[in-house]
DNA sequence: ATGTAAATATTCACCAATAAACATCGAGCC
DNA sequence: GGCTCGATGTTTATTGGTGAATATTTACAT
C-alpha cells in the first residue's frame, strides 16, 4: 500500500526521482498515464493490467466508457525506473499537470499520484471543510 | 487498552520516544497520520487496517470520499520503532500538529494521540469547566 | 533514605537518498 | 565527415534518515 507524501524536484531533463519508500512495491517498469483532478497516476505494472482488465469489460456501446478509455490509455506511457530511481516524464503529461521544476508525489493505496505542488495544496484546501465532516461521520462510525 | 498521558522530548532529528508502558501494544509497526483538533493519531497495524478497510467501503464515486482517501492516506506515515523505542515524526505532521521540541503524548483507548503540550492543556481546560454538562449529555445517549 | 534498574534524553557518527552537475552515446542533419 | 540535439548514464556534494553510545532522570525495592 503506497502511503505518504514527498516533494521532489525534476532534474533539466524532466526526470524524476521516485521516494525510496515507493520502489519496492512500484516495479520496475510501472506505468504513468493522465490522472483526475490534474494530477498523474502512476501504477505498478499488475496493477495497471487489472484496471485495464476492467475498461475492456465495459460497454463500448456507451460514449462515456469510449471517451475514458481514449483519455486513459492514449495518454500511458511505460516509465522505465533506470538504476538511480528516476523516471522520465513525458512532456504532454507534465503540460497535463501543469508541471514545472517541483513536484509532490502522493501514495494513495493502490496507486501513486504526481502533482504540480501549488495544485495539491489548493485541492487539499478546496476539500479541507469537507474532509473534516467526513472525519466526525467516520468517528460516529465507530473509528 | 491505551490510557495515561507522558510529557515527553523530541531529539534533534524529530524522533519521540515512545512510553514504554505503550510499547508491547502498539507493535512494531504502527501508523502515525493527522488527527482531530490538530492532534496526531497513532495507530497499531491492525487498528489502522480495519480503518483502511472501512474506508474502502465507502462509495468511490462521490468526489468527498476521493478526497477525504487522499486526505488520509496521503498524511499517514509508517512509524517503525527502532530498537530504543523511538519513531520519527514526519515534519509535514510535526507542522499540523504545531509540534516543536515537547509533546504530550495520550492514550485513548485504541489509539494514541500525540499533541503540543500548550494545545492539549488548552484543549483539556476548554472542556473541563462544562465537564458536568458533557456528562449529562453522553447520558442521553446511552452511557 | 539509599542503591539498583529501567526509562528517557542527548549526543555523536555513519550510511542512504536526493539534487545537481557533468559525461557518454547515437541518430539525424548539414 | 563533423555537428547538434536528445536520450541515457555517471559522479559528486549535500541533506536527512538511521544506529549506537552515553548521560540523566525516574521509579522501585530494600
Amino acid at each position: 500500500m503506497f502511503i505518504g507524501e514527498y516533494l521532489h524536484s525534476l532534474d533539466t531533463k524532466s526526470r524524476l526521482t521516485i521516494p525510496a519508500k515507493f520502489r519496492p512495491e512500484l516495479g520496475v517498469l510501472p506505468i504513468v498515464t493522465k490522472g483526475l483532478d490534474n494530477c498523474l497516476f502512476l501504477f505498478p505494472t499488475e496493477e495497471w493490467n487489472s484496471i485495464v482488465e476492467k475498461l475492456k469489460s465495459l460497454p463500448l456501446g456507451k460514449p462515456e466508457v469510449r471517451a475514458f478509455s481514449r483519455f486513459f490509455l492514449s495518454a500511458a506511457a511505460e516509465a522505465e525506473i533506470d538504476k538511480q530511481g528516476r523516471i522520465v516524464l513525458p512532456t504532454s503529461l507534465k503540460e497535463h499537470a501543469g508541471i514545472d521544476k517541483e513536484v509532490a508525489v502522493v501514495g494513495v493505496s493502490n496507486r501513486i499520484e504526481i502533482w504540480e505542488p501549488g495544485k495539491w495544496q489548493e485541492y487539499m484546501q478546496s476539500y479541507s471543510s469537507s474532509i473534516t465532516e467526513i472525519a466526525e461521520k467516520l468517528v460516529d462510525l465507530g473509528i
